[in-house]
DNA sequence: CTGCTTTGTCAACACGTGTTGGCATACAAT
DNA sequence: ATTGTATGCCAACACGTGTTGACAAAGCAG
């Protein structure tokens, strides 16, 4: 299998195809025959050599999130070196669709959102872990983090507010970093927040 | 029209029933058929009260978000005050399924995307105006709080990220209420954050 | 009771979907 | 040149969709 078959390249056309019509559309209004067209080849192509539509947006959504390595991060850099990774990685509009398809597609179709929970899950619980000291802080402080990287995310290149597209991203990154670095260090839930120490 | 039809019952049916399969299932997933089948009548009902799914849509998805009139609130509480109106907002789940409508068809129907920019533009920005002195910097800070606060909408109610959803309610607005009130009211930007002042 | 409007059902349409099998062509091996 | 196989296209299927119009029953007006 590590030499290449004549079909390579057309795979490869399919799925950049399918993370294109993914990306725009979603899971839901992404037809084979959509996928195909903006391939040039024909719909059967598609079911050959990916079996079915999930076959296709399975191989399509295979995302990793590169989150940075937080260990090598200063520990007042850890929130402002997250959210710039994070929003660089959207910004980046060539080869990144893919976090538009997990995201736009997790919304309607539960294979999605089941992966995007164990993508989640998995590593940026993980980036966290390398930060917090008591582990069982760690799931609260991982799901805060996404609660704003996520929401930054939808309401910027999903929903495209107006106000939030138009943030330059040094402005939005200060903003933002600044309430990842206290969902990471600071204090959660009802401890005091200025507390002497 | 103040009087009451003797279809009137058939119409609230239908609407019920229209924003339970819009909420559960998002716009493309939900049928008209399937609507007519909860409503227990038939699909065509649907059509000649509604005119079409478009139409039913629109119905099912007029929505008020009711926020609360911050002018009435003390200054440092503005957070709290609004993140927990959002969260109680959300969790009714009761006659609230209006929000998760408007969010998850959002994210695939364009219609829907800009009714929820519309909403979010007017409700949020007023709301947000009342308490911000200058006016430039109102957009800025309505989206900063958007991001937030459907970032945890999302991860919570609609992606139902297990960390997130195992936060009790306290603990979340407590954590959450700080990174609201300071797009409020704090500095944004590159402004340095602990300034003499 | 007789007519008329409203409320509802049934059956069907035109269309787009995922998916399948058959058939031509281009390539590789002998 | 002659096989055999991989690659591609075409036509069709079975199905579900939004939508429409004809028709029955129910309520109301005269």
């Amino acid at each position: 299998m590590a030499f290449t078959k004549r079909s390579d390249k057309t795979r490869a056309a399919i799925l950049a195809a399918a993370r294109q019509r993914f990306a725009a559309d979603g899971f839901e209004r992404t037809t084979i025959r959509a996928i195909a067209a903006e391939a040039g080849i024909d719909p059967s192509m598609v079911m050959r050599y990916y079996g079915s539509k999930d076959g296709v947006f399975a191989a399509a959504a295979d995302v990793d999130l590169r989150l940075p390595d937080l260990a090598t991060v200063p520990r007042d850099e850890l929130g402002e070196t997250l959210v710039r990774h994070w929003v660089q990685r959207w910004e980046g509009g060539l080869s990144d669709e893919l976090l538009v398809i997990l995201l736009r597609s997790a919304i309607t179709n539960e294979t999605a959102a089941e992966k995007l929970r164990t993508i989640f899950g998995a590593q940026v619980a993980k980036a966290v872990a390398t930060v917090v000291d008591d582990p069982a802080e760690v799931p609260t402080r991982a799901g805060l983090v996404a609660t704003q990287m996520l929401g930054l995310a939808l309401c910027r290149d999903i929903l495209r507010l107006p106000p939030v597209v138009a943030l330059d991203v040094d402005t939005l990154v200060a903003s933002v970093s600044v309430t990842v670095q206290r969902y990471l260090t600071g204090p959660i839930g009802r401890e005091r927040s200025g507390g002497p120490a």
